[in-house]
DNA sequence: AGACTTTAATTGTCCAGACATTCTAGATGT
DNA sequence: ACATCTAGAATGTCTGGACAATTAAAGTCT
């Protein structure tokens, strides 16, 4: 390695574990020899010991466990291309001066294509709000937006009212609820005559829609919401930096 | 917390450190006081104090360095949503069964429209490669692709031939690079009536466009891919989970 | 055969000590 | 005023020990 005279004890006992790993000695799901027999293998300490597994663990290759033992997850810790944002914010791509015009909350019944578009059963109940997103309070329309509530949370629509606050965020803040996982689709398609007149661009523009689904705890989508932009001014970009996969590493608040 | 009936003291330390941090008693740039004054403040033993330590760099807010203190980085380790592929590949969401048909390979320049499209300067050269992507090598057609390379790897072109590999894999096995950050952006559009004939649709059919834009080391662009698909047939997806900023915590390849 | 208890295995947490390595501030010399 | 050296401060690495908590295997009882 680089201009190391002297690798520290464990970490040329984490190296010898790996090399072990990725020779097939500790297949994925079998368990490294305890700490006790690692101690009389290596001669060395419990805690060079620990933190040679440590390393491991770090790396997302084993996973130890108290009372069972040190579990292989992987043999190889692949390098991983990531993206990581702050927040749910950054999923916008909205200036902070945009605000959601309510125009319509209702609850509906989701038809075939709804269900079908929401990833939920046809006749599932949820509270349907519309809207316009523009600049400011009297501002140019962004986008036309739904926003897809299940009915538990659906009160949320009367406080929705002159907020600039995203959905997601009053829903986790009133009905303390987390937001564990989002996940995004983007679909082209052609803005209706309705919707283009809206927005203040020509019948048949393309447009680009973004559905976000926002679950919370137990895997829930408990909101969607989509917005549907003109293609003329808006465009999605998000970026990824190669990193060692290290799934296991983040740790999970509450 | 959950039914955990007590917390391990290094815990509680690492969080006492905490929220002195966000309290701004440590503020950013400043040195956490040292191990042996933490040992004496909270009555603990040096590894205890360590392993606190450890967990609020493991968050990303100190940096302990040998021989200098324990640096604070910053106030606030905001859970980040994170999405992690494993490779390029799964950033493109194409069958395994796909194929890139070549159809032209030119050298060209950059004018006005392209340069803003590559995010480049007016007159750059590329090695532009047009083809079509199909569903095995006489299948139906799913995209129109346009392959930008800077002219240093143009050469690849002669290779690509049959081939179903992606065009930066190939690059960087060639030409020794490395993927070090991709880019994408998504846009929509409306097909061409070229393009819309090649691929079977109707002329005018939307269509969302993903391009994709490779940096090797140092950060220079040495590829930009541009596919465009129907709208009727294409989506993008990607999904984020929630967990800790730890952005030191990745460990860079070479 | 199944349920329950006990024992052993295994990792987690905490303590103490010592030496190594790196960095910085202060003292000393030119 | 600048360069060099030294001592002290600070974290890194390694050793040893002990008790706690969890899990699984073995033994016992019905």
């Amino acid at each position: 390695m680089a201009a190391d005279v002297r690798t520290p004890l464990y970490r040329q006992i984490s190296d010898s574990l790996l090399a072990g790993i990725r020779e097939g000695k500790f297949p994925v799901g079998s368990f490294l020899p305890g700490e006790l027999e690692l101690i009389d293998r290596f001669d060395a300490s419990r805690h060079t010991i620990r933190e040679a597994l440590r390393v491991l663990e770090d790396m997302g290759l084993v996973k130890r466990q108290r009372g069972r033992g040190t579990l292989v997850l992987s043999t190889e810790a692949a390098p991983a291309y990531v993206q990581m944002v702050r927040s749910p914010s950054e999923l916008f791509s909205y200036p902070d001066s945009s605000q959601f015009r309510l125009l319509t909350d209702d609850r509906i019944k989701a038809d075939k294509s709804l269900a079908r578009e929401l990833g939920c059963q046809v006749g599932d109940e949820w509270v349907q709000i519309s809207g316009l997103r523009t600049l400011g309070a009297e501002g140019m329309p962004i986008c036309w937006a739904n926003v897809y509530v299940i009915p538990e949370y659906g009160s949320i629509a009367q406080r929705l009212g002159g907020s600039s606050r995203p959905v997601y965020e009053m829903i986790a803040e009133t009905f303390k609820e987390s937001i564990e996982n989002i996940t995004v689709r983007l679909t082209a398609g052609v803005l209706s005559a309705q919707k283009a007149e809206t927005l203040g661009v020509e019948e048949g523009t393309p447009s680009l829609s973004v559905s976000r689904f926002y679950q919370g705890r137990g895997g829930r989508v408990f909101e969607v919401s989509i917005s549907e932009h003109p293609a003329s001014n808006f465009s999605y970009t998000f970026e990824f930096t190669r990193g060692w996969q290290t799934a296991d590493h983040w740790s999970w608040s509450n």
